[in-house]
DNA sequence: AAAGTGTTGGAGAT
DNA sequence: ATCTCCAACACTTT
């Protein structure tokens, strides 16, 4: 039948039409092929089986589809929603569609290269010509480990040093407007309502409306984070003196950006957010990196170049930058925790908001990730990561992977010695306890004085505060004081082990008798070296 | 070999 | 607000 053909931008990340050069590329090709364009999304249910998705997250998502979908008919295009596994539906779409050019964003995650690969040997043998740009982060992890010779930079000031070697590139322009010509008519053989490809509603998604009822703080969509982003980028004092340690985990109103979210689904580009920071910064005294708003973003980047570099990236096992840690299963604290049940109020506040807003302050994470793993409950990270994924609107997996390891101590961070107290950190910033109010709102008529610790609250008073420990509100699922120092020891032992067990590591030969001095300096420098082979491909 | 550094600890002193 | 100490890690620089 000798139709026109089409060229297909397929949105995985990248959820947006600002700086977008897979989906530039694909409509300047369009235009001069003389080809339809259209763009897709795939809902893949195969994604499910690997990765929890909460309510408030999908709300994000649709929220974000439909955003991207009116963005589309600006430049006189829509966003068509494919339901199904791109592994079985591509085939029928390169067909149904005569696709010959299909273009999208390359993403580093083991779950996308695998199927990347799968439809790119699929479009190889309809004969479709398949384009990759690279728009995920700033800097191309590939880039920045050939920089750095073959290797991984794994430390935050390493990867600086090898970063500022690099070309930052500059966003694209958006694309322009679709003639009419590029523009399907309506096949009325294919389907038989084009409403097949509208953007889902969240009851077709599966989730119930009443569920997300409270989520209402932060909506999806690039409108919205380029709105948020222009909103903050005109507060130059907030931007210029930004320091991540001196914003506060428990104000009630976010004390950093909330463009996380934003950054996560692609909504906003990483390169357009770093290119207006230093329009602000230009002529201007401002912090520096790692604490400074530019050191989030590189931060960002660090955590992506070692995700993309590092197998099994996200697990304890076999994962070679990560210290093996006999973390113990335990459904009851990890339950307790989950769903702001320790009995610590500092800590149930955060998990609290974190399930009901999905969104928690930086510092938020590390005091209950601390409690999860190394500090209190001597759970695995691997349980707060799967929380976490199920729960944030920013769940990334590198950066949520990364900062597991780093709270954990796993990997990247290594004085387990430091541990943030669940009762003494959060007073610093909220000495009066409002956060607490606000989210564990039972515990709202105690005084500040033991907001922090109930439990020193005599019986006859509990009462008096309406809420009786035990009863009312959990008693704390462990005693942090014991905890703590039952913790630090195994930690201690799994570090001692960890040494010994990179000093037997078969390449090096041991001497039984060397000094104790020399033993972790040889051990370090044995690992460095077969981390260095590691990566060289 | 030793000193310095590392995004953001806590407690107690000044 | 800034100091020391706690008990002390990995890794980099000198």
């Amino acid at each position: 039948m000798a139709s026109k053909t089409t060229v297909i931008h397929w949105f995985r990340k990248g959820l947006r039409v600002h700086d977008n050069p897979a989906l530039v590329r694909a409509v300047e090709e369009a235009i001069s092929r003389k080809s339809y364009f259209r763009a897709i999304f795939m809902l893949d249910p195969g994604i499910l089986s690997w990765m929890t998705v909460g309510p408030n997250r999908w709300r994000f998502l649709q929220e974000t589809l439909s955003d991207l979908d009116e963005n589309l008919k600006k430049i006189n295009s829509r966003l068509y929603v494919i339901r199904g596994n791109p592994n079985e539906t591509f085939p029928k779409l390169f067909k149904l569609w005569n696709v010959e050019l299909l273009t999208f964003e390359h993403d580093i995650e083991p779950y996308s290269i695998e199927r990347d690969e799968i439809v790119k040997n699929q479009a190889e043998k309809f004969n479709v010509e398949v384009i990759e740009e690279y728009s995920l982060t700033i800097f191309n992890p590939e880039l920045v480990v050939q920089k750095n010779r073959g290797s991984t930079p794994m430390t935050y000031q390493k990867f600086l040093s090898v970063a500022s070697e690099l070309k930052v590139p500059q966003p694209v322009d958006n694309p322009t407007k679709l003639p009419n010509s590029c523009i399907p008519e309506l096949d009325k053989n294919e389907l038989k309502d084009e409403e097949v490809y509208d953007v889902p509603t969240l009851e077709q998604l599966g989730v119930n409306s009443s569920e997300i009822s409270e989520y209402s703080r932060f909506p999806g969509g690039e409108t919205e984070a380029l709105r948020r982003m222009n909103e903050k980028l005109k507060d130059v004092k907030f931007i210029c003196e930004f320091e991540k340690p001196n914003t506060s985990p428990n104000s009630l109103e976010p004390s950093t950006t909330v463009l996380s979210p934003y950054l996560k689904f692609g909504a906003l580009s990483a390169r357009l957010f770093y290119q207006k920071i230093k329009e602000v910064y230009r002529g201007r005294k401002h912090s520096s990196p790692p604490v400074s708003l530019e050191g989030q973003l590189i931060w960002r980047e660090f955590y992506y170049t070692v995700a993309a570099t590092t197998e099994n990236y996200d697990r304890m096992v076999g994962n070679k930058i990560c210290t093996q840690i006999p973390w113990k299963t335990n459904p009851k604290y990890l339950e307790a925790w989950k769903n702001g049940r320790s009995g610590y109020p500092f800590i149930d506040a955060i998990m609290r908001q974190l399930k009901q807003e999905g969104w928690i302050h930086h510092l938020g994470r590390h005091a209950v990730a601390c409690f999860l793993t190394r500090g209190d409950l001597w759970c695995s990270w691997e349980d707060g990561v799967k929380v976490f994924e199920e729960f944030l609107l920013d769940a990334d997996w590198a950066l949520n992977t990364g900062n597991w390891l780093w709270l954990s101590a796993s990997a990247f961070f290594h004085q387990y010695y430091r541990v943030y107290s669940p009762i003494a950190f959060g007073k610093k910033t909220d000495p009066e306890g409002k956060y607490i109010k606000k989210y564990v709102p039972e515990l709202r008529k105690y005084p500040s004085g033991s907001i922090y610790e109930p439990w020193k609250v005599s019986l006859e008073n509990q009462k008096k505060y309406g809420c009786v420990i035990g009863t009312d509100y959990p008693h704390r699922i462990v005693i942090h004081e014991d905890a703590m120092k039952e913790n630090l020891s195994r930690m201690k032992a799994a570090y001692a082990k960890k040494k010994v067990d990179v000093e037997e590591t078969p390449q090096g030969k041991r001497k039984a008798d060397s000094p104790k001095g020399n033993t972790s300096k040889k051990a370090a420098t044995k690992q460095r070296n077969s981390l260095e082979k590691y990566f060289k491909k």
